[in-house]
DNA sequence: TTAATGTGACTGACTAGTCAGTCATTGTCA
DNA sequence: TGACAATGACTGACTAGTCAGTCACATTAA
């Protein structure tokens, strides 16, 4: 703490120094169970010989260290030696797979989101109803996203985005132009096919998804508070887009 | 700039080394002009002769200055040399108002929030229809947040909470929990008197607010690719919750 | 054997917080 | 009113660290 201040002997365990440092030995602290990932470190039992399945094993132990690290301090309050110890790996292994910190940030945020992307090219409702096709994107995004560490990788382009411009904008081409311009064909059919009411709706398929980045941003932050049922929420709004109830 | 690597002359303006350093003369480049606010430094022109009545002056100063580098950079890559500079005074100074980075931080977000709350005692709508009531919030949201440097206060909090659990809390406890009983009670209101006929929005009343949210979000990461319309979008989800279009 | 792979001690640029000293302002007395 | 003393706001060089990135050396699969 203090120069040369008469402390007494001990600082009650309040903050040492800079940052908190004390025990170092747990980084991130739990953090969240996240998904059921492979664990960290360690093959999870598979023998696999060669020397790039052991460089992969490791680069993904890195990634997923990495992530965590990422979500629970941010990116600059993030410590390689901390990503290295969580991945159960030297400081200068990150060396061999990111170029520096903020690559490997880049990389991690791209790569997070690529399993989101795929989701976009949902098959058009042409059998079944607009509502249908969308309360399936719902389902998936609360099963994929909401429920998931990658909810919680949003929270953090919403974070470090201003001072990240190119994730900014590859967010913004690759996940939310795309998903807007799905949404409003979507909207546009349901108006067409008498299913929505309000036409206006396409003009901003912002309205549709808000919900469901609240329920993001929610978990996040106000969950120990007061949790939210998302599920029960995304049905509520899409019963005010569609009109009430139906068999579901 | 890397250790003893063989890197010429001068990196081109790339990453010199740790973190970005190159001119940090201009802490947190312009960030943006914020509200007409008054400048940083120096006195504005009137003589203000008293001692405590400079040195408040000096707090508001540095309060604006962190601000500004606390939206810019988040809490932890904010210098406090940063801050002093932008505020025209010495660092030592910050000490002599605040505890420790952490504090001030805590504070300015506080202090910021406060004139938020005050406008959540909006009076009911006796005379006036729910959706006027409605409307007004609205508005106000629009002029006193969505293009205002506290928007990015929003984001900064959804930022920087998980890390500031005292954040979160006080938070959730004087401007979330509140301004959603005071939707729910408008809501409630709105569908006992027949304007809302979906009765189960009382349940959620983030969904009255998400758009709102979104429009502040999309401001500070993508309106540089896509303006938004914020007026609009909120004007839409209103017809859709009322109903279609009225006099206005 | 040997080249690829991994290690972790080390460097030095960087920063939160401190404090002895300065000096403009305010108070007091002749 | 003017001179002198007391005050405390303000300064900025300094301390005690912190941490991204490096590299000489160790390990190991082929």
């Amino acid at each position: 703490m203090s120069n040369s201040r008469p402390t007494p002997p001990e600082g009650t365990s309040s903050k040492p120094g800079h940052r908190r440092r004390g025990e170092t030995a747990a980084p991130a602290e739990a953090v969240k169970p996240a998904l059921p990932m492979a664990p960290p470190s360690e093959p999870p039992s598979e023998p696999l010989s060669g020397r790039a399945a052991r460089a992969a094993e490791r680069r993904q132990a890195i990634i997923d260290a990495a992530l965590d690290e990422f979500i629970a301090r941010g990116f600059t309050a993030t410590r390689l030696d901390d990503v290295a110890k969580r991945a159960g790996v030297a400081k200068g292994t990150i060396y061999l797979h990111f170029k520096d910190k903020e690559s490997m940030f880049e990389e991690l945020i791209r790569t997070a989101l690529v399993p989101l992307i795929g989701r976009l090219h949902a098959p058009p409702p042409i059998g079944g109803s607009v509502r249908d096709a969308v309360e399936g994107f719902a389902r998936t995004f609360i099963q994929e996203v909401a429920s998931t560490r990658r909810g919680d990788i949003v929270r953090l382009i919403v974070a470090e985005g201003p001072r990240f411009p190119a994730i900014a904008d590859f967010y913004y081409r690759e996940v939310v132009s795309r998903g807007l311009a799905a949404m409003r064909a979507l909207i546009e059919l349901g108006v067409a096919r008498g299913e929505i009411a309000h036409k206006e709706l396409a003009r901003f398929p912002q309205i549709l998804v808000a919900p469901a980045l609240i329920a993001v941003i929610w978990q996040s932050l106000f969950a120990r508070h007061a949790p939210l049922d998302a599920t029960e929420m995304l049905r509520v709004h899409l019963d005010l887009i569609f009109g009430e109830r139906r068999t579901t």
